[in-house]
Formats: structure tokens, C-alpha cells, sequence
DNA sequence: TGTGTTTCTCAGGCAATTCACAGGTTCCGC
DNA sequence: GCGGAACCTGTGAATTGCCTGAGAAACACA
């Protein structure tokens, strides 16, 4: 089941109406507890674990819908974990924190079975948007609910990473792609470059705060030029984006 | 839960009815002072700490709905803080207060799960504005509240930053909204020139009282140019909004 | 390794915004 | 009707915030 939120955003439900859970196993706490607030503002349940040992104990009592899984962990290996989970709930999916260049094969053969994984440094929307991913599809939430983004004529799906307005096709950068999904999410809302910042660059991005400004001049390139612009400024407080009507 | 006081202001109450909750933490004690104050006057309960252990021992038994947290606190760093608040009180919203050049650096993540900062040296509207933000979001408060100001024709959207008059669109800047906003809330009320000194302009302004005349005239020009005024003066008192009719 | 793409920094330019100042207008008591 | 206080608003200067071109660095992929 899907239900707006009084932000207007879209939530995933499980279908007896009751939030959706997830579980967090990260040994650096400061992860934990930055996937945690981030997860619980999507509206979901969160436990967290900093152990293999205490995952799976988690697991057994919390019944996670989905769970995130550094695969580097302090007791046990990545896949030992995977598979003690496994053993406690067959059918739940995961997505895989791991490092960029740890990113060894056998990851690939573990997201064949519908999991997923991301890469650390990672950015909250690409997390969110996984996990959103794996859930639709597992059926823990209602199928129903649909991985397209529309504003106006202005359409994109999160599945296909495709993205048209009025029907012409947009070739956006991932980057891109990210920071228009951000404001899709939140139509009509002014986001300021500081949630930008957060939401869409990876957590220990140290760079200047202008990027934004420049992904914005991008995107509007892309999708506003010679037409009704979607994407407005409100100096002072940050940008958001509008049907053009 | 939104009811009406009998000052004829809208505010915020909890499902059961009882008054919303804030945490003010801040090691200086002319601020805190100087948001409990303005905070209270919201109707608002409110308790203080100076620092990061007396917070998480007032977040323990205060059990509050939303927190003001300097960042710069003389025995923790801000974080360290906030972990420990987390653990507290995990889906509790917080309100950053952050020195301006400090934007840089720490700010990262902390907006990420639907927290939110201001800068110092801030304005009271800012402040009870955002906290009232992060509040309704949080579903502490009943989710009906909605974050539309109307008075009369007139309408000020605080999502999306948006006002309108009998339906046309009015720009205004960043100043000029605060102070429509101060206005809207206290709609028939009036309010001295000094108030809205207080209110809107941040704690250390220290120029001419007389920008709020000026402001006041921008306001008219694009608020009431051309219709039946909704704007008073009361010479001697202060001004005043309330519908055209 | 080479080529095209993507990300990001830097800095110049421009326009919006804020605010002080000062002269003009309105109001009110007498 | 007069004078002074309170208020209004035009002008312009300083500042701020935003936009965007150019190019360097990192990356992806053959």
C-alpha cells in the first residue's frame, strides 16, 4: 500500500497498513546512525546492529522487512552473516554496503537473487532509493505502488533510470538523475543546498557547496531550456521544482 | 492537533491536547533565555540546558518533541551530543544552531533525516518557524496542521514559500516574507514596530527601527497596490493585517 | 593506454536584496 | 490652522547570492 505523508511525499506501507521495518548492521556508528535518521524520516521502523552476532539476534526478534549489510564487519565475514540471516528469513532482501574497491565478484553473484548492493561512500537518496527497490519488489509493501516519479509533463522511473519531458527523452548524468529525483520527491517544497548536499552528495563530501548551484544549472539546461521552466529558485532559501502550469 | 488561542493565533498542540515540548541547548545564557522566551509566547513547553550532559539528562525525563541544539557547546562537541540524544530519543527532531562560517565543514549530514538548522545570528521568526516545520513533519503534532497562512485572499504557503492575493502570484524576498509571515500569524493584531524588530530582523541587528516602515511599504506595494488594503497602521501602536472585506 | 564522459573547482559577472539617508506627507493635539 | 511627531517612500550604495564558462582531475570503458 502506498499513502501520502502530510509532506506529500509517497510512503511505502506493508499491507496491513503498519510501516514498513528495517534493519542496519554497520560496525562504525556514525553510519548507523546517519542510514537510521535517514531511513526514519522515509517513515520506516529501524533497529541497528554494529555486529554479525547482534544481527542476526536483531533479526530473529525485529522480523526486518529488508535489511543493509556492511559487508565488512568486526566478528564475522560478510557472506557468514548473509547466510545466518538467510537461515532466519529466507525471503527478505539486502542491500550491501561495500567498499568501492573491495567491490569483488562475488558481490555480483549475491545481488542475482534480487538483493542489491552500493558502494561506500554512498549518498542517502541512492540508499533510500535501493531499499524502496528491493521492498516493491520483494512484496513486502503493496505492488501496486509504482516506481515512476511524474511532475507536470515531466516523468521519471526510478527502475529504468529513464527520464522524458512531454515525451522527448533526457540523457541525465547520474548525478544528475539523483538531485532531480531529490526534488521530484518533493514537489512544490523549497529545498535549501544544504539538504541538497546532504541528501544527494556521499556523506563525506568535502567539497564546496556551489556544486549544487552548478547541478542545478545542468538539470535546468536539460530540462527547462526553451520551455516553461520547472526548476525555480527562492534566493536566500534554496530551490524547488513545480509543474509549469 | 491545531486550535485556536484566544489571542486568535493557530498553534500547535499534541494528539492528547497537551502542549508541544521543546529542548533549548545552548551554552550561552542570553539565548536560551531569548528562545524560551519567544518560544514559550507560542505556547510551547519548554526546558534549557548549557550544556551537552545536562541536555541528554533533561531529554531523559523531559521527554521533549523537537530540540534546539547549539552546536558549540563548551564540555561535548555538538555530535557527540546528538548521538547521545539519539539514543534517547531517536525519532525526536533537532534544530541546529550553527555559527555562519562553521557552514562548511561540520553541517554534513545533519539535515539528512529531516532535521534542520539555522545560522547565528538568527531571527525568532526563523527559529519558531522552522521548529514548527520539523514538528508538524515528525507527527508529533496532528498531521492535519497544514503549512498554508491564510488571511482573507491572501495566502503564504511556508513549504513552498509561495503567496498569493485573491489568486495572483506575488514575489517576495527573503525579509519581505518573514515579515508577511510574522503578520499572517497574528492576523488583527497589532504589533508594534519594536516587535517586529524583535521578531524578524535577527537578535544583533543593530541599524535604523526604520526598515520596518520600509519594509512595510514594499509590502503594500505588492500586497495591497491596487486593492483594498490589508495592512493598518495604528499611528502610535504599530501595524496591523487583517482581510480586506 | 587512449578517448570520451563526468565531476568538480575557481572566478568573473550580474542582478536581486538590504539598508541608510533624507525629504515629503499625514495625523493629531492645541 | 499650526507645529511637531510619526510615518511614508524615492534614491542610491554596498553587499550578497546566484549563475555559468573554462578547464583540471577523476573516472569508465574499450
Amino acid at each position: 500500500m502506498t499513502t501520502t505523508s502530510p509532506q506529500g511525499r509517497t510512503e511505502l506501507l506493508r499491507p496491513d497498513g503498519s510501516p514498513v521495518r528495517v534493519l542496519v548492521v554497520d560496525d562504525e556508528q556514525s553510519i548507523t546512525e546517519l542510514l537510521s535518521m535517514a531511513l526514519r524520516y522515509e517513515g520506516w521502523q529501524i533497529r541497528s546492529a554494529g555486529d554479525g552476532t547482534g544481527a542476526v539476534q536483531t533479526a530473529r526478534e525485529f522480523r526486518p522487512d529488508a535489511v543493509v549489510l556492511d559487508m565488512m564487519l568486526p566478528d564475522m565475514d560478510g557472506l557468514a552473516v548473509l547466510g545466518r540471516l538467510r537461515r532466519e528469513l529466507p525471503d527478505v532482501p539486502v542491500l550491501f554496503l561495500t567498499a568501492k574497491d573491495a567491490l569483488e565478484d562475488r558481490i555480483a553473484g549475491l545481488t542475482a537473487g534480487g538483493d542489491d548492493y552500493v558502494t561506500k561512500p554512498f549518498s542517502l537518496e541512492e540508499v533510500v532509493a535501493r531499499l524502496r527497490g528491493l521492498i516493491r519488489r520483494s512484496g513486502a509493501a503493496d505492488r501496486r505502488s509504482d516506481s515512476t516519479l511524474v511532475v507536470g509533463d515531466l516523468m521519471l522511473d526510478e527502475d529504468s533510470h529513464e527520464v522524458s519531458r512531454a515525451g522527448d527523452n533526457i540523457h541525465l548524468t547520474a548525478t544528475e538523475f539523483e538531485l532531480l529525483r531529490f526534488l521530484m520527491r518533493n514537489p512544490r517544497r523549497v529545498l535549501s543546498k544544504a539538504q541538497i548536499l546532504d541528501r544527494v552528495w556521499s556523506y563525506d563530501f568535502g567539497g564546496q557547496a556551489n556544486v549544487v548551484e552548478l547541478y542545478i544549472s545542468y538539470l535546468r539546461r536539460k530540462i527547462d531550456a526553451g520551455r516553461e521552466p520547472m526548476i525555480h529558485t527562492r534566493r536566500g532559501a534554496g530551490y524547488l521544482i513545480k509543474p509549469a502550469a
